[in-house]
Parts: structure tokens; sequence; C-alpha cells
DNA sequence: AAAACGGGGCG
DNA sequence: CGCCCAGTTTT
């Protein structure tokens, strides 16, 4: 049998029901894309359960706040997608009446959807026969058709879109996208394949030549750097604390912590109190301080190390204009300090 | 072309 | 502890 057509069998007996297999509706299908980018499904599921409860459509999405779209994307990463989310409902409610384009050419041009996710839903809302490539299927097709070309990179970007395309059941676009990327998922897992029970298993280059670990091949992996972040955690004797937001570009872009100090090595117990930055930003007046953790919270992101110290510190009245300290948690802010809050307060 | 961008889960 | 995840944008 061939590849096309057993995949899709494979897919009619095997898929999972999830929310947004219920629909066609573009809203959905492009919310639920751009919360799976990068996010597996068990992840991701939840989050796209509670913004369709919350904004049912693209104008209730549209008219929120960006902070009150973080809040809900809290926890969820790869922030920027969740203010793209937002941008793009914005774009969508005025200038398309709410109505999303129905062709990849022009989904392409939304923020925050590239190649796949325009594929995505091009193939799913509208039939149009135009290939998803996700890690699924780079996956899936290095390892049936044997290719060890690197994935990573332009020359292999380029030749695995083309392999889709040259494989799409043009009769079901939306299936068949479909079922290689939940064939990837559930069958042709990254490790521990069980290829005993795969339905392809009797034309699979990489299972044939014992290639099966190999395969697909990912160039170079980016390096980690490691970085002392220092959060001062004011208590005013009014009950209030600065928290603050983080309107410079990079990590965490929007959301929210209280005052950081970042250190090129760890910060000691003992120069603490007569650190440039803390001397001048509380200029002399008395204060209190304790460490929260005495061993450093290690955070780590994808290309970061973040060895973290909470500092408690305080003081009669704040140097700058601070907020109620029960306002903090409706703020969005990252897991990290969602963490520390949750246990400190 | 390469780096930046989160957080969770798994072997 | 390294790799992977329904990738996109910026540099």
């Amino acid at each position: 049998m061939d590849f096309n057509k057993t995949l899709t069998l494979w897919y009619s007996e095997h898929k999972r029901e999830l929310p947004w297999r219920r629909t066609k509706n573009p809203y959905n299908i492009w919310l639920s894309e751009i919360i799976l980018q990068q996010t597996q499904i068990a992840q991701g599921q939840p989050y796209y359960n509670a913004f369709v409860s919350k904004y049912p459509t693209v104008f209730d999405l549209a008219n929120a706040q960006e902070t009150e779209v973080l809040k809900l994307w809290q926890g969820l990463g790869y922030y920027s997608r969740a203010r793209n989310l937002h941008t793009t409902a914005k774009h969508i409610a005025t200038h398309h009446n709410g109505i999303f384009p129905n062709t990849y050419k022009d989904l392409l041009k939304l923020k925050g959807v590239g190649d796949y996710t325009a594929s995505a839903i091009a193939s799913i809302c509208y039939g149009e026969p135009t290939a998803v490539v996700d890690g699924n299927v780079y996956r899936v097709l290095s390892r049936y058709f044997g290719i060890d070309t690197p994935i990573n990179a332009t020359d292999g970007i380029k030749e695995f879109k083309a392999l889709a395309e040259s494989l799409m059941d043009h009769d079901h676009p939306s299936d068949y996208n479909q079922a290689i990327m939940e064939f990837g998922a559930v069958q042709c897992k990254p490790k521990n394949p069980n290829c005993q029970i795969c339905p392809l298993n009797d034309s699979c280059v990489a299972l044939q030549k014992n290639l099966i670990d190999q395969l697909p091949v990912k160039l170079k992996k980016t390096k980690v750097s490691t970085k002392y972040f220092n959060f001062l955690v004011l208590l005013s004797t009014d009950k209030q604390t600065i928290f603050q937001k983080r309107v410079k570009k990079g990590i965490w872009q929007n959301l929210y912590q209280f005052p950081l100090l970042e250190t090129e090595k760890k910060l000691k117990i003992a120069d603490f109190k007569n650190h440039p930055f803390i001397s001048r930003y509380f200029a002399n007046a008395p204060f209190e301080f304790s460490l929260y953790n005495n061993k450093d919270i290690i955070h780590k992101l994808s290309h970061q190390h973040l060895h973290t110290k909470f500092w408690i510190i305080e003081i009669d009245q704040l140097p700058q204009k601070g907020m109620p300290i029960t306002e903090i948690k409706n703020h969005p802010t990252p897991i990290l300090i969602s963490n520390f809050i949750d246990d400190f307060f």
C-alpha cells in the first residue's frame, strides 16, 4: 500500500479527539495552531480551552487588553506568540470585518503566521492543498525516505517542503496534513518508536538500514549562557511593592517582574548592601533585607540558565511608585516569578 | 544563515 | 542532562 493511503487509513483509526478537531472555524484553528507552535498538545490544550472560553470570537480577543491576553498566556512561553496573536486579532477585526484570509498566500501575511501555520489553516479550513512541515513531518519523512539532509538549514527546509508538497493528497488536504502530523506524534515518535506495529515498517528506509535513532539530522544546538538574576522584592509598611513591566526587547517582553539586578557573578549576602546599584537605589534609606532562597533557583530557558535570587527588602517607604501587594497577581509574569509569588505570599 | 525566544516532559 | 515539542521573527 502506498505511503499516502496508509497514513490516512492509520489516521482514521488512531486520531485523538481534540477540541479543535470539532470545527473548521478559522478563528479556532488559527488559535489552536498558534498555541501549539513548539508546544505539545498536553501542554497547549488547557490554554486553548481557556482562550476559547474567554474569547469566543476574534472580536472578543481584539477587544481585550494585551496585558489580559498575556495573563491568560502565562506559563506557556514564547510570549511573542501572544503579542502577535493579539495584534492579528485586532487587525482581522478592524480591517477584515472579522473574516480571516482564505488562502495560504494571504494567511502568510498575518503576524505570527509562518509557512507551517498558513499551510495548516489553508488546508484545514479551506481545503487548499498546501503541505504542512512541522517537527513531526520532518521526522516521518526523513525516516521513511532515509533522508539525512539537516532539517534546520536552508537546503533541508526547502527539500522537505517540496517532498511534502509532492505527497499531498489533493482530494483530502486537511486529513492528509493532520494524518502525517498525528502519525509523527503518536507512532513515529522521537524516542523508542514501536516499529513492530508500524503500518509502514515494510517500506521504511530508516528501519531497514537501522537508522531510526539517527534521523532526522539536526545541526548544532545553540549554546546556553548563564546569567545571574537578583530580584528585589520590596515590602513597604503600607503593604506595597514594586512590580514593573519589562518593556525592553528580549525575554518576557511586556510581562511584569520585581526590580531586577543582573550581576556578572553570584551576589554574596555580604556584598548585597554595598553593591553600587543597591546603595544608589535606596539612597541610604534604612531597610532590612533577607534572602528568600539560600540556593539559587536555576530557571532553564532554551538558551539561558538563569541563576536567581529573591531578595526580601523591608522598608518604610518605597523609593518609587509602588503597587499594592494584593494586585500583583493580576499581572502577567514569568513562571519563575509566579512560582515565587505563590510560595512567598 | 544564525540567533532569539519558554516551559514542560521524557528517557 | 540533553532532546523534543502542530515555528516565527529578528539580526
